[in-house]
DNA sequence: TCTGGGGTCCTAGGACCC
DNA sequence: TCTGGGGTCCTAGGACCC
């Protein structure tokens, strides 16, 4: 099953100020080079879409309500509907705020028959509407995620549509490639160039053609979803890659002093978010769109994962210093990535970009984190604990405290003598 | 003054290792 | 005095999704 709200900032919007019912609403940036997030579906009759600028869409509907995000608001309602879909089935699969997968085969569902289905859905859609205030939803339920999701998609908004087995490739057939998620404008006019439109045409390409049209992973894909076929699971939980903070300027900079603080506020508001979700990474990305929407990135990885403002700044002005600005800048932003769910303490004082750091120095062990539970060390300090992870120079160790179980997390350099029974191990 | 912000995944080339 | 084949990691860029 594919669960989709309806125009959800706006709906959420309308239900909390009610003098918006009815009325068309437009979610997203207000400022001079804000694009748009939701419109109502008031709004969508006026040519109003998601991701138009909002100039554009403030000349094609200027009577709308136009409101910055209020995302807290939206994260409660969200975590109310994901609440009640965990209640139907333990799988469920967050693609966004506002939507989600589930595998029903947990659900206990009597029989799979499309009425007994039909049924089951609309009891769902029912509760999520009473859980959010009042918000609509659209369902799609088919065989696979992908059938799932055209599905929900087909009868917008509070629509619910069950593809029964055996007619996916049916209803997929007419539809334009651009129904296949991945499928975006480039690829679309790459397989137009090639007398692709329809998924039907997609059919008929083999393979091999497909790849050599659009790479490896794509073209491999794209084989397999224009046959309906789609055996991807529904994943609960997804461990997070990357972290960034990023902004666009109502006009161009080019001050680089200016740029600097910037780029160093941004910094230390991702390590804020790192340190409050426990992660900490070791690739810092310095990100610039430039006058003339050409992007730029620049990136560097260090030897151990931080969760440090200042040191994440301090790496990300001196990208910042690699590049040439002339013309100005439209955009920055700072990320990072290469994360690690253990924690860095501050074992070194301070962290070096691998340039800076001679790797003849580091001790023998693998570059990949391994996981050792169990393995117990014995530290003078610190007592008794066990390997938590390793990699890169360090050794990661929980140490059991008679007041905290599991205990503290300390890093020890490999080299440490408390270590030597693990790393012979 | 056309074109957001938060993400994920893929590719290609180069460095490096055994 | 000519030059493999497997692999990983890193960087930069790009497509795509909501």
């Amino acid at each position: 099953m594919h669960l989709d709200l309806d125009a959800f900032f706006a709906s959420v919007e309308q239900r909390d100020k009610p003098s918006l019912r009815g009325r068309p609403v437009v979610v997203g940036g207000v400022g001079g080079r804000g694009v748009v997030s939701t419109a109502s579906y008031e709004a969508r009759k006026y040519g109003v879409r998601s991701a138009m600028s909002t100039r554009e869409a403030r000349s094609r509907c200027p009577h709308a309500a136009f409101l910055n995000p209020r995302f807290h608001a939206y994260r409660d309602t969200s975590v109310a509907v994901m609440a009640v879909l965990r209640d139907v089935s333990p799988l469920v699969e967050p693609l966004s705020l506002d939507e989600a997968f589930v595998d029903l085969a947990p659900t206990g569902l009597a029989s799979y028959d499309d009425d007994s289905v039909r049924a089951f859905a609309e009891e769902v859609r029912a509760r999520v509407t009473e859980v959010t205030g009042g918000l609509t939803a659209s369902i799609g339920i088919g065989t696979s995620k992908f059938i799932a999701k055209v599905a929900s998609d087909l009868d917008k908004p509070a629509g619910l549509v069950v593809v029964s087995a055996g007619g996916e490739r049916d209803l997929l057939r007419p539809m334009h490639v651009t129904v296949i998620p991945g499928v975006g404008p480039a690829t679309a006019e790459r397989l137009r160039r090639a007398g692709i439109t329809t998924v039907a045409d997609l059919e008929n390409v083999s393979e091999d053609e497909l790849v050599r049209l659009l790479g490896r992973a794509h073209g491999h894909g794209l084989h397999l979803l224009a046959r309906a076929e789609d055996d991807r699971p529904v994943v609960p939980e997804r461990e997070t890659k990357s972290v960034s903070v990023e902004g666009t300027y109502d006009t161009d900079l080019t001050d680089r002093r200016l740029m600097e603080g910037l780029v160093s506020r941004q910094a230390l508001n991702v390590a804020e978010r790192l340190r409050k979700s426990g992660l900490s990474g070791r690739t810092i990305t310095l990100k610039v769109r430039l006058h003339d929407f050409t992007n730029l990135s620049r990136s560097t990885t260090l030897n151990a994962p931080t969760d440090s403002g200042p040191t994440i700044a301090r790496l990300a002005r001196g990208l910042l210093g690699e590049l040439d600005l002339t013309g100005g800048v439209r955009l920055l932003g700072v990320g990072v990535s290469g994360l690690a769910d253990w924690i860095q303490d501050d074992l070194f004082g301070e962290e070096h970009p691998q340039d800076e750091e001679p790797v003849e120095d580091l001790p023998d062990l693998p570059d990949r984190r391994t996981w050792v539970p169990g393995m117990d060390v014995v530290h003078e300090e610190l007592g008794r604990g066990w390997v938590w992870g390793a990699g890169r120079g360090i050794v990661t160790v929980r140490f059991e405290t008679a007041e905290t179980p599991p205990g503290p997390v300390r890093s020890l350099a490999a080299d440490d003598p408390a270590l030597t029974a693990w790393k012979h191990s």
